[in-house]
DNA sequence: CGAAACGTTGATATCCTTCAACATGAGTGG
DNA sequence: CCACTCATGTTGAAGGATATCAACGTTTCG
């Protein structure tokens, strides 16, 4: 609590939209806690209720787990993005959400969420532009794991998040800390482990990328647009809350 | 445009809210048309801006096409869904939506989505609600498609449309009309059209249900849920708007 | 230093795809 | 009503992509 929305640095990124003073004095009044969380821990549990966060730092995922225990990776989550929409609209959550780093989160109270429809529209609209960019982004995953092989599916990923990483201004000299395991990627792919290592070695000899030690460094990001057989993307600015 | 909103037979369905006068009439000022389509029509269009949409009757389904022509379905649209949330929240589609059978489509403009937000902050609830709600179809398609084998995949996607089906009174005696073609469910389930009718075969055989002739007949729903590694399903009333 | 998590590799098994051919059904014009 | 065509569904055979199994290497961390 101690940075007022304000001053929040995620704001002068060229990813986010510039706000009204007024409406981050908004903000920040139904911010009820800025939480740690360590690599590992939930931040959501399926079958629980859920609060709405933003997240601060860090990186986190969302999944679910079928009965006998297969998981599917459902998104990954980056600074700034919204957290627990879904969750905090339904009764309780359909998914677990885990992070991947250390976090930290902003957390608005989901009883807060109805005061925002009702008194700013302008921040409610951007809460639902922030679910629909969501929405959008697991379409994709789906299209990767439903119509993409191993190697379109890798490619596709590693795209992606390197792309979002980017606006995040968290890409120099096109190296990356990519926190992710092979296992991460594998489930988030629909891919098996064995696979899934063999696929990203067959890449980095390739020579389009290296991953290794927590780090990704892309060296041709054209090739590896062209071998995951890539949709052309907008990218625009998008509202922070 | 005959029938005004109040008198929506939708809105009569135990699977919608009730929704006081007032805001149904808001509903109607808001409507700019009512369409109909014939069956395999292009209702939105990848990379062209898109109004907002209730599907008043018949089924469509959102999919995407991978530059080489590749497919994927994202999910089906049933009577009382909000159609092109994201198309209308995004300067462009990044999705098609086609007409599965003639359908009839409300029209909302997108331009007085705005005005919706302002006037109607219910609305706007109710709306990024089914918003999330779409999402987390997507969800549960993405995991279907992610950690499910072939024969779990028909059963989820079975269990899922029949469920929905169910709840607008579209059953009776276990049957359901059914306008997929083995190529739709393929390119839901990123399965092959060969394998999907082998799997399909399959499951007939073993006396879950019968496919054919667009006619669709459940004849045990416990078996099929257990076959599909399905998860335990909440289901409430939700917004028309 | 040891243990545990994570990554790597080869061999084998299996599920799913592809190919090809044919069957069936729906729609159309003669 | 029949003959034709085109979409859709069905089936067997063969090949390929991915999964599984098992063993070992490597890194991380207490």
């Amino acid at each position: 609590m101690r940075v007022p929305c304000r001053d929040c640095p995620l704001r002068s990124l060229s990813a986010f939209t510039k706000l009204p003073v007024k409406k981050i004095d908004f903000i920040q009044s139904i911010k009820s806690n800025h939480l740690h969380h360590d690599a590992g821990s939930w931040i959501i549990h399926a079958g629980q209720a859920a609060e709405l966060f933003t997240l601060f730092s860090g990186w986190a995922f969302r999944f679910k787990t079928l009965p006998d225990g297969r998981r599917q990776i459902l998104n990954f989550i980056l600074p700034g993005d919204l957290l627990g929409l879904q969750a905090s609209m339904f009764s309780d959550s359909l998914y677990d959400v885990v992070a991947l780093t250390a976090v930290e989160l902003c957390v608005f109270p989901r009883s807060k969420i109805w005061l925002l429809f009702e008194r700013m529209p302008e921040l409610a609209f951007d809460m639902t532009w922030l679910g629909a960019r969501e929405e959008s982004q697991v379409d994709d995953n789906l299209t990767t794991v439903g119509a993409r092989n191993a190697v379109e599916r890798v490619a596709a990923l590693i795209i992606g998040l390197y792309r979002r990483a980017n606006l995040l201004g968290m890409v120099s000299d096109q190296t990356l800390l990519f926190p992710l395991s092979q296992q991460h990627i594998a489930d988030a792919l629909g891919l098996s482990l064995v696979h899934t290592n063999k696929t990203i070695n067959r890449l980095r000899r390739m020579g389009v990328f290296d991953l290794s030690h927590g780090l990704l460094k892309l060296h041709d990001f054209h090739v590896l647009e062209h071998l995951a057989q890539a949709f052309d993307v907008e990218i625009s600015p998008r509202p922070l809350i």
